[in-house]
DNA sequence: ATGAAAGCGCTAACAG
DNA sequence: CTGTTAGCGCTTTCAT
């Protein structure tokens, strides 16, 4: 391993001065930049980075904790944090939490070990684990009390969904609520209802217990057993899909004898049949602003507001009815 | 920040007896650690993992290496390196290269700077990087001459698609061959090609650039234009649903008019209708197998087989004709 | 079984 | 603008 003091003999210089080199801090006339850059090269020097953060007490890492990486909106959350982070200089570390948060303590240990800079997580540890001092953001499932934190305006998008369904005349809704893992999550299952009663719309409502497909698929079945719903407005697209993959085992038309509406839009809907109409929410989006606040926090800048709340948006597709076209 | 000189202090022992407490590392009494123990657990002390990996010269951080998060695969690849890994101390650094390994380079590079214990990835960077001096596993495109390697029975694979298809009464095949990542990945497509031949089956091949889903759907739109193909073998789980959603455009019943076989057997693909007839590879088993190897490697510990191959199966569901059903 | 001491590679005053 | 110095928190001989 080459250390800063080979480079220094090699360039003739200090370690100081190797030093207020690469880390671009303090001054080094143009004569000693040359010949450390020279230095550099010729022996291949890299920066050890944990002797750096034992120095300087913090490192470059941010912990991005998420519930389950296989639901296809987290990966896009990761990416859009792993964009912005990428660009300025951080590292991700990605952890999957479990979606009952199993494994936070031990990404939280490791973080706090590492001087990390930051964490985004969706998950708000600070009352579970106060002894955990590190910057964090929380994303997606955000709740009153949260200090920092990036979501979607989920109000909207439940009040939306229902508008869409109404509209396309709605007589008998089932409404699932996914878990209520977070307030402003369960905001869309309570927008969605206040909207139903307000246009008085006969409405039922279920509780789903999970993210796994094959959970919800037995929901589903469960739910559509009996009733014969002509609309449903589904809590996440991953609901949705397992909603009319039984619709379909049914032998139900959609949207004719039933028209569902989803949310997130993972990529994944649009390539379904029929093509999935949902709420978009923009997880890159999401996961780079986090990625934009936890930056400025590490660096302790100034944050103007705490909380960001971004905008969803209705995307048609085949499963809702067009107005009057049905009915 | 408690370090071990306070816990020594609190103890009443030496810094070196904490320390060969807390990394299980030589003789300590009965008597002493029950007082580390307990000053430990009084002052909150957790041990500093910079000044460890200092000294030691090596970190518990694995490098995973990912063309793309949002393929489903992946993140299931991920699940299982995560799963082997924790449960033996070390944590994950997740990285997205980018199908073209853009970043693969800085990700490296932190990898080195940070003492990893080493790297998986499924693309083999030793000839582009021969500097870089980490244990390596290769994941899924491994090729013949890379060094540790897991990845499917892709000869087996293709063979079984083309079997499936032929059996099925295919007069008409289009095989699509993926982008050419790796001589691994390579061996489904000539697999298929050579049992067509075999079997004296009609045939097209097309080469497909992306896993894209819009870039594929392009794709599709062109090789369905003007053929009228009965039986198509996909390179992926996302190519087929990409031809699919064309071929539901097109008005085309699916498996009667034509009839699909994919590969990889994402999650989502028992979701989609008609669900998806696909060759099943264990993209969870591969991650865990591949973490058991970098973990043996990274220990310096035996390895008999550099290469390991995972067995494929084929999975019935609704793209494929049952026999005698048509035709 | 335990402690003293040296040192991993780097940064940050400080003096020049 | 540069070098000297001390030390971050931990591990690891080596004596005892």
């Amino acid at each position: 391993m080459v250390t800063i003091k080979q480079v220094a003999e090699e360039a003739g210089v200090s370690k100081s001065t190797v030093s207020r080199y690469i880390s671009q801090n303090g001054y080094v006339s143009q004569e000693a930049q040359e010949k450390i850059e020279a230095a550099i090269t010729k022996l291949n020097f890299v920066p050890n980075l944990s002797a750096r953060s034992l120095k300087t007490k913090h490192s470059q890492i941010v912990g991005l904790l998420l519930p389950d990486i296989s639901n296809p909106f987290f990966p896009m959350l990761a990416k859009g944090v792993e964009k912005f982070l990428k660009e300025h200089g951080y590292r991700v570390l990605l952890g999957n939490i479990g979606e009952d948060n199993q494994f936070e303590e031990d990404y939280l240990k490791v973080l706090m070990q590492t001087n990390a800079a930051g964490v985004i997580t969706t998950n708000d540890f600070r009352e579970a684990f106060p002894e955990i001092k590190l910057p964090t953001v929380i994303v997606d499932r955000v709740g009153q009390k949260s200090d920092f934190g990036v979501f979607s305006d989920n109000l909207s998008g439940g009040k939306i969904a229902a508008h869409v369904i109404v509209e396309a005349g709605a007589k008998k809704v089932a409404v699932i609520s996914g878990p209520v893992t977070a307030e402003s999550i369960n905001n869309r299952f309570k927008a969605s209802i206040a909207y139903l009663k307000k246009t008085k719309t006969h409405y039922e409502t279920f509780y789903s217990q999970s993210y796994d497909f094959d959970e919800i698929l037995k929901e589903a079945k469960q739910v559509l057993k009996h009733n014969d719903f002509d609309s449903i407005i589904a809590p996440s697209d991953i609901h949705a899909m397992a909603y009319i993959r039984e619709l379909h085992h049914l032998g139900k038309r959609i949207p004719e004898d039933v028209q569902i509406i989803g949310y997130d839009d993972i990529l994944m809907s649009q390539y379904m049949y029929p093509a999935l109409s949902t709420i978009h929410q923009d997880a890159y989006e999401m996961g780079y602003e986090a990625a934009k606040l936890i930056y400025k926090l590490s660096l302790g800048q100034e944050i103007k507001s705490r909380q960001l709340q971004l905008p969803v948006r209705y995307v048609e597709r085949e499963t809702i009815r067009k107005r009057e076209s049905n009915e």
